[in-house]
RNA sequence: GCGCCUCUAGCUCAACGGCAGAGUACCGGACUUUUAAUCCGAGGGGUCUGGGUUCGAAUCCCAGGGGGCGCACCA
């Protein structure tokens, strides 16, 4: 930043010459015993006046960046922010033996300059926790100027750009940083505790597969091979369960090659999870009763601000129809209505959503049609069942309609953060039906699924019944936060490349 | 990719065709319990970029860039 600005102008926080810097020597670490979370903790707990808390010489060092500081004659006053929050700290002259020393630290010490305290606790007379210092060491100076300390920082590019600042000025943020990872805890130990184990699998496949979305491409050079960033980890999930690692999971990162919106990321964390002679009637189960926990494990409550609609995920989700719902929002039957030309006719008839003329297959029009007139109507939790058959490749028929999958997904607030299906497992349907989204592609699909043959082979081997599901991460934090964007929920969000960027 | 809105001091915002300002931060000073401390003083600007209209442009017009929202694609 500096070496940007003029040479004749002084950057703002810069004292004159190198005096800042000359005054303080700061050391490459401090004997940090309490944090600032636990320090007001304790100090409310003693109750102890200043005077009193002196003679008790139980002496705790805090490290922290400075957010505020008030310098008033003889007494000084500032607040700490660590890991877990802020503190109050408090300088007084006559504490200290080097009133030169305490004069340094009252005029020297600027906003965002990291601090370490070493003192006594005691609550002041209007009730404040507070760490009186007996001596103090600056731990590194801040160059440049913190965000505005009421405002914070609002500019939306900056607060992704340098997620730093938004971390330290703006709480909210900070926050939903700390209820993700608490949440991504908590749904491993849940999982653990159901004897799941974690595993990794490839990121760079030769095929993408497992979903129906358009991939990054990427090449390999001493192989000389192309391969794609996967847009999901299914099919290797499924080898590990025949393998006999039958309840398994991941979390990580997956990729598509898509727009981005306040529901979408190029990058974005899904949880996956497979378990062997489950159905997904049993990840029905599942997947609810894990959410409501870790919800309310995490939050303290299961209710949930959606737009100013209270939504309690504890409350029955209901449980609908694909076709049904798309029958009452539409007029149109899909059980009658099963090609793509006598469909495209039946959105024209009845006027709707009329630009979805350019689907290309009977699946891809039914997916726009359903995301188009039934999804956005799903605010509170609820289950969406039995989809078409020709939506999912990789997903067992229901045996009783083969014309429809047993599937779930879990929509709220539009969103789907949840899908789910019993898998199928038997290989010749499996190639079957990936031969006919190869076909697809080749009619001019192209967001139909790849043919995987090592995939198919490993079904031949064997693989026992199972379910699996998808959870979105980022759409569940986002939920639980109240962020209306994903972006907000991701440290580093990928943004345009700014101006003047190299 | 298309449409609408937006970009002024490090940060948060005024000024909306007529001298570019405030708060905060930073610098100097006062102050013995502050809570966004308070008070006094100083410095800080190609108004995103490039064109145009005008006696005069931060302001109006055109093009470009960044961002937001909506639509489309997707989980």
């Amino acid at each position: 930043m500096s070496d940007h600005r003029p040479p004749t102008e002084t950057a703002p926080t810069e004292t004159p010459a190198a005096e800042g810097q000359a005054a303080f020597a700061p050391p490459g670490r401090y004997d940090v015993t309490i944090t600032a979370a636990a320090a007001r903790e304790s100090a409310l707990a003693a109750g102890a006046q200043h005077d009193a808390a002196v003679e008790t010489d139980e002496r705790v060092r805090l490290a922290g960046r400075v957010m505020l500081w008030r310098h008033m004659g003889k007494r000084l006053f500032g607040q700490l922010l660590d890991r877990s929050g802020t503190v109050q700290v408090a300088l007084f002259r006559d504490d200290f033996a080097d009133p030169e020393e305490y004069r340094r630290l009252a005029k020297g010490v600027r906003l965002g300059d990291f601090l370490g305290v070493e003192g006594v606790l005691f609550v002041t007379d209007k009730g404040e926790p507070t760490l009186g210092g007996l001596d103090a060491t600056v731990l590194n100076r801040a160059h440049e100027p913190l965000p505005d300390k009421h405002a914070g920082l609002v500019d939306t590019d900056l607060r992704y750009r340098k997620r730093y600042l938004d971390l330290l000025a703006n709480p909210d943020s900070r926050q939903r940083f700390l209820v993700r990872s608490a949440l991504i805890s908590g749904i491993r130990r849940w999982l653990d505790d159901r004897e799941f184990i974690e595993v990794e699998t490839p990121m760079l496949q030769a095929a993408a597969s497992g979903a129906a979305a358009t991939p990054f491409s990427t090449h390999h050079d001493a192989l000389d091979r192309d391969f794609y960033l996967r847009i999901s980890p299914e099919t290797y999930l499924k080898r590990a369960v025949a393998g006999g690692l039958d309840r398994v999971y991941e979390l990580g990162r997956n990729f598509r090659n898509e727009g981005i919106d306040s529901s979408h990321l190029q990058e974005f964390t899904m949880l996956e999870w497979y378990a062997a002679y489950w159905d997904y009637r049993d990840n029905m189960v599942a997947v609810r009763e894990l959410i409501v926990d870790v919800l309310g494990t995490v939050l303290g409550t299961t209710v949930v601000d959606i737009d100013g609609q209270q939504v309690d995920f504890a409350a029955q989700w209901p449980e609908y129809d694909y076709r049904t719902l798309v029958a009452e929002h539409t007029g149109i039957d899909l059980s009658e209505v099963r090609t793509v030309e006598a469909l495209k006719a039946a959105i024209s008839e009845r006027g709707i959503a009329e630009d979805l003329a350019e689907a290309p297959s009977y699946a891809s029009l039914v997916d726009l049609l359903y995301k188009r007139t039934v999804r956005p109507s799903l605010v509170a939790p609820c289950y969406l069942v039995h989809h078409p058959a020709e939506l999912v490749p990789l997903a067992r028929r229901n045996d009783d309609d083969p014309t429809v999958l047993d599937m779930f997904q879990v929509v709220v607030n539009g969103w789907e953060i949840v899908k789910a299906y019993s898998e199928l497992v038997d290989p010749v349907e499996q190639e079957e039906r990936l031969l006919e989204q190869v076909r697809l592609r080749e009619a001019g699909d192209d967001e139909t699924m790849m043919m995987e043959d090592d995939f198919i082979e490993a079904m031949r081997h064997g693989m026992p019944p199972m379910s699996g599901l998808g959870l979105g991460i980022d759409r569940l934090v986002a939920l639980a936060t109240g962020a209306t964007t994903l972006r907000d929920v991701v440290l580093f969000p990928q943004l345009r490349q700014a101006p003047g960027a190299s």
